[in-house]
RNA sequence: GGGGGCGUAGCUCAGCAGGUUAGAGCGCUGCCCUGUCACGGCAGAGGUCGCGGGUUCGAGUCCCGUCGCUCCCGCCA
């Protein structure tokens, strides 16, 4: 929970805050009078105005509880009650669980009370809006009936937790980049043309043409290092027409996708996102470790660097050395492959993440990188972590003849990517980069089964609202 | 796209060798309760059992179709 927020309580409030306008008389500039929560303890014997959510009522013979709840916690407002209730008793009677009020009390401590040992003695209460009576969704609703109400479901302080953590993911990320000279992208989210496979694109009308949504930032971060930028960074909403069923698929989703100049090979590329890996999730584990161990009962482990490395091959093998099911060469892993690859690495190195490189060209994008002594294996890698996927990466071939070549003979319509492969006729460094999966990376971070749940609002084959 | 599972009250579920008026908990409504804190007590409302068709004397229960949801595989982040 943040700490840092200013008091906004009255005794604060008669000077003008910074920056407000106070040139304009009628629309005169205030603080809010509003009292978080979190900041009662420091406030007890003051009267002060909690706004929140009616979490429960309690409403008693002689006397009445209500349990309000803001977005920094839960206490109790409490308001005795005589043989003829006063028009404040009437009023709170008339509360429904989830309305939403604003309640002006004096704090006062009481041994009594476990939300806190405090409770706030109401003066007065304002019903900003009165929720219906009975709410559409409860705390064990099955998930897409809470995909339905979402803003219901998101009330819930853990709901909450899932977000605050995927800002500071991200705040992390940032500070690793700034501090290593990247620059950060916004590309293009309406193409003229297929990306990669085509196969996956939405399309749109544009005007008086076809236009698809991008369902990656890729030809654009390359098109960056052409450009001379040398390392850059995207966060930003890709869109996939896949018709997939599964807890990790959602049509669209964050990706995080990364580039980098000047690089040796693949191995430069995971060098730097085993390091960027550990700074974040090093930030997170201090700044919200704590509250997702309580919430969500798992652990945020700092991972050492270097990640365990296996190439695909290797992976096979191992995998067939201890019994499972391998799928044949030339074949990615398949998901149960995956997370059994993961558990013999967490057991034989003590180790979460595991990059899987030297994929077969065959089963890569046409732009990845052959290895110079086996044209058949790519410069490429994936990243597991708790087996799951959360990053295809590879060194990218900048040379145009063989990227040229390479399309062909993958069957991609050179043509219509023309614009793309122009942007290594004019001098292209040797670069790499990745893409990696935000969601997919909260989901495992914070034990949760499904994308959804650490989705704010999410988009799959059968989704498209709220 | 392939395969499995599930649709019964506002919510979560039970019911099924097919047999009169379909149940529970939570929630909701009313009454009662001097401090609750998962408050407690009493009473009550609320369901054409996803939809359509079939088998049968009789279908929530069996069969077929259909729609919706869900998980796995494929695809990927």
């Amino acid at each position: 929970m943040p700490r840092s927020r200013r008091s906004r309580s009255s005794s604060a409030s008669r000077a003008d805050p910074p920056g407000a306008i106070v040139a304009a008389p009628l629309a005169r500039v205030r603080y809010m009078l509003r009292t978080l929560i979190e900041e009662l303890p420091g406030k007890l014997g003051e009267q002060v105005t909690v706004r929140g959510w009616v979490n429960a009522l309690r409403d008693q013979k002689r006397v009445q509880f209500v349990i309000v709840r803001d977005e920094t916690g839960m206490a109790q407002a409490v308001l005795g009650k005589d043989e003829q209730p006063s028009e404040l008793n009437e009023a709170i009677s008339a509360l429904t669980a989830e309305s939403a009020v604003t309640l002006t009390g004096t704090v006062v401590g009481d041994e009594r009370v476990k939300l806190g040992g405090l409770e706030l003695k109401i003066d007065s209460l304002l019903v900003d809006s009165l929720a219906e009576p009975e709410l559409p969704i409860a705390e064990d609703s099955a998930l897409d009936k809470r995909m339905d109400w979402r803003y219901l479901d998101l009330r819930r302080p853990d709901r909450r937790l899932i977000f605050e953590v995927q800002t500071r993911i991200e705040q992390a990320m940032r500070e690793f980049w700034r501090a290593e000279g990247f620059i950060e992208l916004h590309s293009p989210k309406l193409m003229g043309s297929a990306s990669e496979s085509g196969a996956e694109l939405f399309h749109v009308d544009y005007f008086d043409r076809d236009a698809y949504l991008a369902q990656s930032p890729q030809f654009y971060k390359q098109m960056a290092m052409s450009a001379g930028f040398g390392k850059v960074f995207e966060i930003g909403p890709v869109f996939r027409a896949n018709p997939s069923f599964t807890s990790r698929h959602d049509t669209e989703f964050t990706s995080v996708d990364m580039e980098l100049s000047w690089i040796d090979s693949h191995e430069d590329v995971m060098a730097v996102e085993e390091r960027w890996l550990a700074h974040v999730l090093g930030a997170v584990a201090e700044s919200h470790g704590e509250a997702i161990r309580e919430t969500f009962g798992t652990e945020v482990i700092v991972p050492t660097v270097p990640f365990p490395r296996v190439t695909l091959a290797e992976a096979k093998e191992m995998l067939s050395a201890a019994g499972h099911d391998v799928p044949d060469a030339g074949h990615d892993l398949d998901p149960p492959s995956e997370r059994a690859l993961s558990a013999l690495i967490a057991e034989r190195h003590g180790h979460e993440f595991c990059f899987v490189t030297d994929y077969p060209a065959a089963v890569r994008a046409f732009y990845h990188m052959r290895h110079e002594d086996d044209p058949a294996l790519t410069k490429s890698f994936d990243l597991l972590w708790r087996g799951i996927e959360l990053t295809t990466g590879a060194q990218r071939e900048h040379r145009y003849e063989r990227l040229v070549a390479q399309a062909s003979e993958r069957g991609v319509e050179v043509d219509s990517i023309q614009y793309y492969l122009d942007f290594f006729r004019y001098g292209a460094p040797p670069h790499g980069g990745f893409g990696f999966g935000l969601t997919r990376l909260l989901m495992m971070m914070l034990a949760q089964e499904n994308v959804r749940e650490v989705t704010f609002l999410y988009r799959g084959p059968h989704r498209l609202t709220p």
